[in-house]
DNA sequence: GCCAACGTTGGC
DNA sequence: GCCAACGTTGGC
């Protein structure tokens, strides 16, 4: 089996939060209209990790973890006219854009905010940290990925970077439990911002 | 609300 | 192909 990739996605909590992704289980990805990102899209496979980023959030800072659960098909929100997500160069037998499904796999107690992400030495030169950073789509490595849920894990056990538990000779690693999966239900809710190449449609700003 | 950073568009 | 204008992202 080809070896998981570890992402990291961005989604406005007031458009689509981690608390919507547990209650529907999973959903579409729709709406990705930067074309970096987009090729990011394609390049995931079923069973990829996924960091959960809530941006233009108070604070902002990574929510919880999901995971590929479709890989990348056309985007059909670009073929609809009504969709703020519409472009009208996007054909039908030539689609532009591309999607994904995502699954819940796990809300963090608390997020962890952006300001921690870039205080910690073990997370420099994340992507998401750089100046000017906007991918809504985005690689990080496992060691960014097991990081950061590190920090999500010490923050809310209110313990500085713990000392690893001994373990008995040959036990085996404990394995980070991810919370039962949500039946499948399929929503179909526009959320993921991204740049519009389409003239048309504003994606909801969520304050100013 | 401000604005830096970035992507896209289109005139030339 | 250049690049100015414009629109968007998203932290602050």
């Amino acid at each position: 089996m080809a070896p998981k990739r570890c992402w990291l996605l961005k989604s406005e909590p007031a458009s689509y939060s981690i608390e919507m992704l547990e209650e529907d289980g999973r959903t579409t990805w729709e709406g990705v209209r930067n074309y970096q990102a987009r090729n990011f899209l394609r390049e995931m496979k079923v069973g990829d990790r996924v960091l959960f980023y809530h941006s233009n959030a108070e604070p902002p800072g990574v929510a919880g973890l999901a995971q590929v659960v479709h890989e990348a098909y056309p985007d059909p929100f670009a073929f609809d006219p009504a969709s703020k997500y519409f472009d009208p160069d996007s054909k039908t037998d030539d689609p532009r854009w591309s999607m994904v499904d995502l699954g819940f796999v796990e809300r963090f107690d608390e997020p962890v905010p952006l300001p921690v992400l870039r205080a910690d030495p073990a997370l420099e030169g994340m992507e998401l940290l750089r100046k000017g950073s906007r991918l809504s789509v985005q690689p990080v490595t496992e060691r960014q990925y097991d990081r950061v849920v590190q920090l999500a894990r010490e923050r809310f056990a209110g313990i500085p970077a713990a000392a690893p538990k001994p373990r008995a000779r040959g036990a085996a690693a404990p394995k980070a439990k991810a919370k039962p999966q949500a039946k499948a239900k399929a929503v179909t809710k526009p959320k993921a911002r991204a740049t519009k190449s389409a003239p048309k449609s504003k994606p909801t700003r969520t304050r100013k």
